[in-house]
RNA sequence: GCGCCCGUAGCCCAACGGCAGAGGCACAGGACUUAGGUUCCUGACAGUGUGAGUUCGAGUCUCACCGGGCGCACCA
């Protein structure tokens, strides 16, 4: 081929041009994090992924969007840190290895393998050298050492909790593990059963996790503020204290007991229609206090709720069960004594677990009087139908009646107030707060997951592994060995559970429980930073000069666990002097998702899109020029509704504009054809506005029009020697290198340049040549266009006022009427309102 | 039940409260071609889900309704 053919031809090889670019990347190592001083650092982070498999079409999106970020924060000169890693603990790993019999590090690390080659094909702009994976000894070492300071700040201790249960498989299962109620493995009906499980104290931050989103508002979007307030789920109320009365079987009288029962109630209000109380029947405390006569029926009832799937737990509309416990409680305001139940629809881990029934105004406890026969006192008459008759419940603002010295009162806050005054003026109750967040349950029956850094002596008890025997290393096993038979699999792994106690030396055994992996992930962003620090989880000067995160771009299903957990660890490791802030993550962005055909992409509906299909048959700049071509970045995709192929055409297109530049590399543009250099200019600043405010496929748009205005240009405009052509094709792919980055380097190189154009810096727009000869200005009459006029941008106010009213469209359409008021904006508008 | 988001051409989507259309897909016609494909040119297509309100002026702000999507849900 001729020199001129190759620079004629209409089309380029996109796999030969792939082949050739890799390398020379590699070799110049653009992306690395300088971390010198010399620039304004800022920090790219996008969420770590899983290694299932290769990389899928989610992948694709994000990182592609992602990189726009990245991409552009380079062109305009900042030090960027984007980095990679694998969030490479987890189950799938663990079924894989028990189906293969194999190590779940075999799958793990070939997939992260597959992944990573994919990324580097992928053409993201990643600094590889600071690449981790969770399930690293390196890593891991230091998610126990943080896990240990979390104990020594009472942050992470140990409780018996109801956990979820596989009667048939004999083991704990997660919640991800039980489907629709069934045990993922074998389909047996889940049920519960009380184990002793490790906790993070996250509820110990659900006041400062709520109160510094307002760090968040506006670079968060609203959607996610709003799911973790609800998550957090502050409410306002009291704890009320009802003196417990056991029954005396022998007499038939009360007895007063040594303790109260404390509700927790955001109606205080309401305490004089209480007319029972229901205690969570899985909380221990319904146990101790039930009556001899009834702990038949309780014990019966209790492990019918133990049986409950989720299923049912999930019903609505379930009808309403319970046990009477045999035992009354005092009414602190009146002495009236009401009876005590148990049932499941009060729930043991919220408020004290047990609440003052109160059915005039809650429908649950109306329903729940409904079914037992229990009365119903109206003590707010709201004007509704009265509750007692129509089993509605009315929960509005009325008159208070039936309710002591509140009565014939008629606000809501004023009646709590009240009320909260005087049960602590009598000892018997006090204003409280209330969150609906629990504490986190991060203890795992699993084998492939971070070690718990404990041991539990005979002697000494719970023993922390010191930090230099950090860390501790999962044993080696594989296959079998991994399946479950009645307890962890490490516990089964005789010589790696049996250790010397640490403090006395005598025998002791390891914690065989595995951490959650939301916790290996509540940190990665910080060792990012530091990632080969060998003395310390992270370098607290690293974190200082990289951290916040100026930008996490990942998928919304992380909206609240991953988010709020990596939330709390920042605001502890601020608590104990380790980061100076207390917001890991200062502008957040959700993705939206990749369907098809309407629909998510899944291998039952067989409609997924293979996205190495795609890439072979389109290529790297074509899938991803698509993908954020797309919509609004946080938009759902349809891939049904896109073009690849449509994508490859205008990517050929403008590649084939930087054969036609036909002046010398160098050219100084000033001089060239004004009109398109205006073109260009204004591209590049609305560019700018466009990227910062994430419109990303506003700018693809905006490119095209460069592309179509420039092809123009040098068929029937100034030519191809121009050297404004030569300043808008080096603008289209300097633009096309955040988008496109292979298309972008093979014009950057037919332009003459040396690569790389992902760094050859953003083009300076001259705001002389923002600034047109004339504009159109309308002319309204009564708000409906009447007429356009060419005006000079500068025009004064009244001249643009005194020209409309000349216009004879203008004139015609007010047809003689008085002119009443006009309203100007100059250079663009003029609007007359007529009387 | 509570909360959030979205309705603009056949389709995906643009539009600081100021001319409803930037860009693309699909479609039609033309040029090039033996033909197909590619490439280039040209074209048609909506008055913004409905109804009120605010305003000189509303796709844009407010309210209600209709339609679609999502999250949480026995949280006292």
């Amino acid at each position: 081929m001729t020199e001129h053919e190759a620079r004629s031809a209409t089309s380029y090889d996109v796999a030969a041009v792939q082949e050739k670019w890799l390398p020379v990347w590699e070799a110049l190592n653009p992306f690395q994090a300088a971390d010198d001083g010399a620039r304004e650092r800022r920090y790219a982070l996008t969420m770590f992924p899983y290694p299932s498999g290769d990389l899928h079409m989610g992948h694709a999106e994000v990182t592609a969007l992602h990189d726009v970020i990245a991409r552009y924060w380079w062109q305009r000169g900042y030090d960027v840190l984007n980095p990679i890693g694998w969030d490479s603990f987890g189950l799938p790993a663990e079924n894989a290895a028990i189906q293969r019999d194999e190590h779940p590090a075999t799958y793990t690390y070939a997939n992260i393998e597959t992944q990573a080659e994919s990324f580097r094909r992928y053409g993201i702009s990643f600094d590889w050298s600071r690449r981790l994976h969770t399930s690293d000894p390196e890593y891991y070492r230091w998610t126990q050492w943080l896990f240990l300071r979390f104990r020594e700040r009472g942050l992470a201790y140990r409780k018996y909790s109801p956990v979820n249960w596989c009667p048939n498989d004999q083991t704990v299962l997660a919640n991800e593990q039980v489907v629709d109620g069934m045990c993922e493995r074998c389909g047996a009906e889940v049920t519960k059963r009380e184990l002793s499980q490790w906790y993070f104290k996250v509820t110990d931050y659900a006041q400062r996790l709520l109160d510094d989103m307002e760090q968040l508002e506006g670079r968060w979007p609203e959607r996610v503020l709003a799911l973790q307030r609800n998550w957090i789920g502050r409410s306002v109320g009291a704890h009320v204290d009802f003196e417990l009365r056991l029954h005396d079987p022998s007499t038939g009288s009360g007895q007063a007991a040594a303790r109260a029962l404390t509700v927790y109630t955001t109606r205080p209000d309401t305490v004089y229609g209480a007319t029972f109380m229901v205690v969570a029947a899985d909380a221990k405390l319904a146990g101790e206090i039930c009556a001899p006569q009834q702990r038949e029926a309780f014990e019966a009832y209790v492990e019918q709720v133990r049986k409950a799937s989720d299923i049912e737990r999930l019903a609505t509309d379930r009808p309403k069960t319970g046990v009477d416990l045999g035992v009354t409680a005092l009414n602190p305001l009146t002495g009236e004594q009401l009876p005590v139940w148990a049932a499941d629809y009060v729930l043991a881990d919220y408020g004290t677990g047990v609440i003052m029934a109160v059915p005039a105004h809650d429908q649950r406890d109306l329903d729940f009087a409904r079914e037992f026969g229990l009365p119903v006192r109206r003590v707010v008459d709201t004007g509704e139908p009265n509750p007692e008759d129509t089993y509605v419940a009315t929960s509005g603002d009325g008159t208070y009646v039936g309710s002591g010295d509140l009565d014939g009162l008629t606000d809501k806050a004023a009646g709590i107030s009240r009320v909260v005054e005087r049960l602590e003026a009598e000892g018997r109750g006090s204003a409280a707060v209330n969150f609906r967040l629990r504490d986190w349950l991060l203890s795992r029956q699993r084998f492939w997951g971070c070690p718990i850094p404990i041991v539990h002596c005979p002697a000494c008890g719970e023993v922390p592994v010191p930090d230099d025997q950090l860390p501790v290393v999962l044993p080696d096993l594989r296959g079998a060995d991994l399946k479950p038979k009645g307890t962890s699999p490490l516990a089964a792994a005789e010589d790696w559970v049996n250790v010397d106690c640490p403090a006395c030396g005598g025998p002791a055994k390891r914690d065989s429980d595995t951490m959650d992996t939301f916790v290996d992930s509540s940190w990665y962003f910080l060792r990012y930073c530091s990632p080969h620090d060998t003395g310390a989880p992270f370098d607290v000067e690293a974190v200082r000069r990289w951290m916040p995160a100026e930008q996490y771009v990942g998928g919304v299903e992380h909206a609240i666990l991953h988010l709020l957990y990596s939330r709390f660890f920042t605001k502890v490791l601020h608590d104990m002097g380790m980061v100076d802030f207390v917001e890991p993550f200062e502008a957040l962005m959700n993705q939206g998702v990749v369907i098809n055909h309407g629909k998510k992409m899944s291998k039952s509906l067989g409609n997924g899109v293979n996205l190495g299909e795609q890439l072979a048959e389109y290529g790297v700049d074509a899938v991803r020029l698509t993908l954020v071509f797309a919509g609004p970045p946080e938009d759902n995709i349809d891939w049904a509704d896109l073009s690849p192929g449509g994508s490859l055409r205008f990517l050929q297109r403008a590649w084939r504009l930087s054969g036609d530049v036909a002046s010398a590399p160098g050219t100084p543009p000033e001089g060239g054809d004004v009109a398109l250099r205006r073109a260009t200019h204004r591209c590049v600043h609305e560019a700018e506005q466009l990227l910062e405010s994430h419109r990303f496929n506003v700018v693809v748009a905006r490119v095209m029009e460069l592309v179509n205005v420039t092809r123009k240009a040098v068929d029937s405009g100034c030519g191809p020697g121009d050297p404004a052509v030569r300043e808008a094709v080096e603008t289209v792919a300097i633009l096309l290198s955040l988008v496109a980055p292979y298309t972008a380097e093979e014009m950057w190189e037919r332009l003459g340049h040396a690569p790389t154009v992902a760094r050859a810096g953003w083009p300076e727009v001259d705001p002389a040549l923002l600034v047109r000869d004339s504009v159109t200005a309308v002319v309204q009459v009564q708000g409906k266009l009447r007429a356009r006029l060419e005006v000079g941008p500068d025009i004064s106010e009244a001249d643009l006022e005194a020209t409309a009213l000349a216009d004879p469209h203008v004139q015609r359409a007010l047809d003689g009427r008085e002119v009443r008021k006009v309203i100007v904006r100059a250079p663009k508008l003029v609007n007359i309102v007529v009387g």
